[in-house]
DNA sequence: GCTCAAACGGACAGGGCAATCCGTTTAAGC
DNA sequence: GCTTAAACGGATTGCCCTGTCCGTTTGAGC
């Protein structure tokens, strides 16, 4: 046998037909147990879910954490997408609604995504990136509705991800069919305290950020 | 031997000293645990804990349902009693704030002890009692504040347990020593929001009462 | 201090999930 | 159609947690 490379079956990158094929339908069918059951699916579910095996699964995403942040890929990136079209309004109060409200609606649609996701994997390193352009999205948002008076200057950042940790709460404990109203209840609620004028005075923020939002499973009391 | 009774150690009931002991250790040792732990704590380590056997604590508390239950009879009494406190304040507005924010105290106090409760274990019927009457309390107390033009007029019993699970959830994702001052905030933000004068439209409340506050574990997306 | 049942503790079986191993199948190039 | 390595499936192993069983200890009354 000669040393050319021409044996090679494709480009080094590229994945055998299959295997991408396989790798979609994991995708699919893991997105799908979360929004239904949670994060704590057992893998085997999400494998005959997809109709591979075990090991398939398991060869595409080593640990739980790879499979949960390739799953959440693109919800992260709707949530930039979100924040982004936001500041596209001229209105500062409106966008900065916009953004709370969508991102909000998302969370409801899938279970409280978002904030589930950072709750379980809160060191997902791989969207680090997506998870600050998230952020900056938001505090453009919020430092220019301050600037406009529509939104109270003591408004923190850390306010909004109060609103997106209750916002999961309430999606998750809400009896069947109830999370839209909740989610929404809860959200209206919100903003109102959000909006500038008739303010009272609050207590200091809590030193929480986007990569803060986490329990740690064990430890920790009040 | 006779069958006399006089031979019976002691009234039926009353259990022998070393267990009444146990028995407490199991309860101190298991609130601990739930504290700092959650519930998932395995009731080895509560048996463990509380210097005792597996059987022992089996013995006491067939299920874990009922240990929990125990451990927590006395924070619902708590409840119940902070809502006739409230309502002693001639204030309605200030009873019910006082309400609001001492039974999120509580929550904060003990990792979001109520909610939790009530999410993990929706059915304990033991306290269907207690449970009644804490939120008879808080119907009163929201009627009242509502007739006194305090409380917005639209306000739902709905809109309390919204603000039970959202401050459980904050307290349980913020991060170390973070907890008190982000379930404060949240408190303040919905308090403000309570209030009548100045109030906005709301969507409607979601069917939402103390004893639908629970996550049913698998299924029940949005 | 003697008796006995109540209470105890730790070992043990059962079940579920994570993660791996290995014999078989299949896509891709010749 | 033949070859080869990549990819596959499912059985298997190991771990942890639950709940029970049984031999031993101990508190309470005589």
């Amino acid at each position: 046998m000669s040393t050319r490379s021409s044996r090679l079956p494709a480009a080094p990158g590229r994945p055998r037909s299959d295997a991408a094929r396989n790798r979609a339908r994991l995708l699919q069918a893991a997105g799908e147990a979360f929004a239904t059951a949670g994060f704590d699916v057992p893998m085997a579910a999400i494998a005959r879910r997809a109709g591979v095996g075990m090991a398939t699964l398991y060869r595409h995403f080593p640990t739980r954490e790879q499979l949960v942040t390739e799953v959440f890929a693109d919800r992260f990136q709707a949530c930039a997408a979100v924040a982004d079209e936001a500041f596209a309004d001229e209105d500062p109060w409106r966008g900065f609604c916009t953004l709370v409200t969508k991102v909000s609606a998302m969370q409801a649609a899938d279970r409280g995504f978002t904030a589930a996701f950072l709750t379980a994997y809160p060191d997902a390193v791989d969207h680090e990136q997506a998870r600050a352009r998230a952020e900056d999205g938001f505090v453009r948002l919020i430092d220019r509705a301050v600037a406009a008076g529509a939104l109270r200057p003591d408004f923190a950042v850390a306010d909004l991800m109060l609103l997106l940790v209750a916002n999961d709460a309430v999606i998750v404990a809400a009896p069947a069919g109830q999370a839209p109203a909740a989610s929404r209840r809860l959200v209206a609620y919100l903003l109102q305290s959000f909006a500038a004028g008739h303010t009272r005075p609050l207590p200091p923020p809590p030193r929480l950020r986007l990569h803060h939002v986490h329990q740690p499973r064990t430890g920790g009391s009040g």
